[in-house]
DNA sequence: TGCCAGTAAAG
DNA sequence: CTGCCTACTGGCA
């Protein structure tokens, strides 16, 4: 039967992986593909011909050949040896075995997520209409029906239900706490009864709706585990999946990592098998970008939905290098071998910065504008050929360095095609042949920027002319998508470009987070010289934009890492248009107009206010719309009452253009804080207006300062509720001397709460007042 | 008063 | 997918 489908969903199970379709008609289709994990052994060639042997007699797999792969480090091809494993449960044993091989011996692809292997290896994603062809519930081949990087595509109509909590999700449920059912117009609040009452509920509405789609609110830690627990014991049936037989659940812990210097709790997961379940409170990319977030990077990343939501950028833009290497026939080294150069004290002082900052003069500035360089460090990584295996490469420093080879992985070499799209028919036994490299030399369309030739500025590291890296590779169509993308929401209407919006913002999580895990030591395609590489460049850029805008007779106010405040009597869009042309012309960067303020704050350092800081300043832009950054409505341990506070007072100050706009509104400023602040005195605030919002940092018991933030982490412990670092802690200050264990509330107690500490408050209140109507304190309408 | 632990922001 | 740099606050001696 040959059909048209939308790859939903998929899983692993039974060494099977298991595909989940949705039919334009709105039927589901579930079809079985075999697919046999693969992965490479590299060595010495008579210690891979006695392994061959040996694995051969041995029970673990299925298929044991010889091929060829090719280097991530040389670009060289070499000879490996194939192993198709008889059960995804030996992938385990194999890695065991790996590691305590000697030396001389290199896994290859042995430690890659199933299903995101699968779609790398069938060149598939999710989110997408196919061609199918199916027998017997088997799949026997499928055809992609658009591009994997489409500005345009639909989704079918997907049923939804919501589940949320009635209370604080820090309240247990069916202890306190109650479930919120909706569907289409309905909203049920079903009644924190005895527990299998409340499974058998749930159950009903599932099984009678059968939704496609559950979007929930703490679903994934607070609602789903404690009901499927509640559905064993109690022997109620709970069909959160669709897969017909029982599904392999297991509930995935919550973790705390570190990313960029910050500490992140990432939580636990629950997905279900053929229905997705998304927690809107445990999906970076859903908070970022909506539904369409998800779906664009499931698609990208070449992973399940429901992993690519609960994923961090991080994990998804090493998907995608990986299934780029995958794709190109590179093999993926098990763990990260490459150790860092030696670099003395010195070499690191010159090299060892991030991005370039100019200080600002402190205070209020007319006739100013913002340029700003789009996607810089991707965009340099991309035209300057940054990845771990271009820097100082093997090949561009001595002179007859393979060039432009071509082949196939496995099979016989041919020529490189034109228009490799690389689709192909589920092999079922056949042969996939895999291109490599297919930008390599130089992929006609890369124009080394100015010249590879030259060295890195300050490092002096040589970039490789012969290969285009994997990095580039990668980050180029996600470059080219997102400009679209950008360009078509300046097109549409407000209502259409939404979608667009959030497209774009997924994916700029995605490019930042590339240049990060450069850096990262451990991190899988990241070298710290490649990292440094992109910060010499990118401050080389800044330093010639800053030298043309100062050539065409504009004062450099400011800069921060990619962006450029300049000023200069009666500017206007024309000219800087054209000095944005120039600048993006010498540096190979699109840099582009932010807008013209009506006017600009640079504020001071609060220790020192002579001294400017470089990352707190506001503005409004000639279309009224406000640019607010570092200032405390920012910050998320502001309490709600002093932001919303702030924030009116900002409002305010963006319907006025001139300095005597500004100083007109002097009187009506200072007559809103003096509201503010009485409101404050009155002491009638509810409780969740003066929350403060924290991250814990660290285990609860290795705090050695009292903070409120560690005082409220214990007086949940002492409830029972245990945080982990990366957890966020809400609480209400009360009083700010006094016994330890009355200085703060911390939620969910604060039902009860009558007093808070009102200096306190006041105190965050002045701060956040001052920071927006002092710089204007010496503002005369003459200015 | 000064030190430093703890926390957050912008890019 | 496992630790930027700088500014600032507040506990504590």
């Amino acid at each position: 039967m040959k059909t048209t489908a939308w790859l939903f969903d998929l899983y692993p199970l039974h060494d099977r992986m298991v595909l989940w379709f949705l039919t334009p008609e709105g039927k589901r289709l579930r079809l079985v593909d075999d697919f046999a994990y693969r992965v490479y052994l590299g060595g010495p060639e008579a210690r891979l011909r006695g392994l061959a042997r040996a694995w051969k007699k041995g029970g673990w797999v299925q298929r044991v050949y010889a091929t060829r792969g090719r280097d991530l480090w040389s670009g060289e091809e070499i000879p490996v040896l194939a192993l198709e494993l008889k059960s995804y449960a030996h992938l385990p044993r194999l890695r065991d075995w790996l590691g305590a091989q000697k030396e001389g011996l290199a896994g290859y692809n042995c430690d890659l997520d199933l299903a995101a292997y699968y779609l790398y290896r069938r060149k598939l994603w999710p989110c997408a209409w196919y061609d199918l062809e199916v027998r017997d519930g088997g799949l026997l081949s499928i055809y992609p029906l658009e591009d994997q990087f489409a500005l345009e595509y639909t989704l079918p109509p997907l049923s939804i239900m919501t589940l949320g909590l009635t209370r604080d999700p820090l309240i247990p449920l069916a202890a306190g706490n109650g479930l919120v059912v909706g569907w289409e117009d309905h909203h049920l609040e079903l009644e924190a009864q005895d527990a299998p009452s409340l499974v058998r509920e749930l159950a009903r509405l599932l099984k009678g709706q059968d939704p496609d789609l559950v979007l929930s609110d703490w679903g994934d830690e607070e609602i789903i585990p404690p009901l499927w627990d509640w559905s064993q014991q109690y022997k109620v049936p709970l069909p959160l999946d669709r897969e017909p037989g029982p599904a392999p659940r297991r509930f995935k812990n919550g973790r705390s990592y570190f990313s960029y210097g910050q500490i992140v709790y990432q939580g636990a997961s629950a997905p279900f098998f053929g229905r997705w379940h998304l927690d809107r409170r445990n999906s970076f990319f859903f908070r970022e970008s909506g539904l369409m977030g998800p779906v664009q990077i499931a698609r990208l990343g070449q992973m399940p939905l429901q992993q690519a939501a609960r994923t961090s950028p991080g994990t998804l833009i090493t998907s995608m290098q990986l299934a780029r290497a995958v794709a190109d026939g590179i093999l993926i080294p098990w763990r990260k071998g490459e150790p860092e150069r030696f670099k003395s004290a010195a070499e690191l002082l010159v090299i060892d910065k991030g991005g370039l900052t100019f200080m600002p003069p402190v205070g209020v500035h007319f006739q100013t504008a913002e340029l700003d360089f789009a996607s810089m460090y991707p965009t340099i990584m991309t035209i300057h050929n940054i990845s771990p295996e271009t820097v100082n490469c093997g090949c561009c420093g001595g002179n007859d360095a393979a060039e432009g080879t071509t082949g196939l992985i496995e099979g016989e070499k041919v020529k490189r095609g034109k228009g490799e799209k690389g689709l192909v028919d589920i092999n079922l036994g056949r042969e996939v042949l895999i291109p490599l490299c297919p930008s390599s030399p130089f992929s006609p369309g890369l124009k080394p920027w100015p010249s590879p030739h030259k060295p890195v500025p300050e490092a002096g590291y040589r970039l490789c002319r012969r290969r285009e890296g994997l990095v580039p590779r990668t980050l180029r169509p996600i470059l080219e998508l997102r400009e679209g993308l950008k360009a078509r929401a300046r097109e549409v209407g407000p209502g259409e470009a939404r979608q667009y919006q959030e497209r774009q913002n997924a994916l700029k999580w995605m490019l930042v987070t590339c240049f990060g895990y450069l850096g990262y030591k451990n991190a899988r395609f990241g070298r710290i010289e490649a990292h440094e590489a992109v910060t010499a460049y990118g401050r080389d850029k800044l330093l010639t934009a800053k030298e043309i805008c100062e050539a065409g007779g504009y004062r450099v106010l400011h800069g921060l890492t990619d962006c450029l405040w300049v000023k200069k009597e009666g500017l206007n869009r024309g000219e800087l248009d054209a000095l944005c042309r120039e600048i993006s012309r010498a540096t190979g960067v699109k840099l582009a107009l932010e807008g013209i303020y009506r006017w600009i704050v640079f504020l001071a350092s609060r220790q020192d206010p002579q001294r400017p800081v470089a990352t707190r300043y506001f503005g409004v832009f000639e279309d009224g719309s406000l640019k607010v950054r570092g200032l405390s409505c920012r910050r998320r341990d502001t309490p709600p009452f002093v932001r919303r506070a702030q924030k009116a007072l900002l409002e305010r100050l963006a319907t006025a253009a001139t300095p005597a706009d500004l100083a007109a509104l002097g009187p009506e400023l200072e007559e809103m804080a003096a509201g503010f602040r009485q409101r404050l005195r009155d002491g009638d605030l509810k409780p969740q207006e003066l929350v403060i919002t924290r991250v814990l940092s660290q285990p609860v018991e290795e705090y050695r300062v009292d903070t409120a933030t560690a005082l409220a982490a214990r007086q949940l412990q002492a409830a029972g509720i245990h945080l982990v670092p990366g957890e966020k802690v809400r609480y209400v200050q009360l009083e700010r001397k006094g016994p330890k264990e009355t200085r703060v509330r911390a939620a969910p107690f604060l039902d009860t709460l009558d007093r808070y500490d009102t200096g306190h408050y006041m105190e965050l209140l002045d701060r956040a007042i001052d920071e927006v109507l002092l710089p204007f304190a010496g503002v005369s309408s003459e200015q």
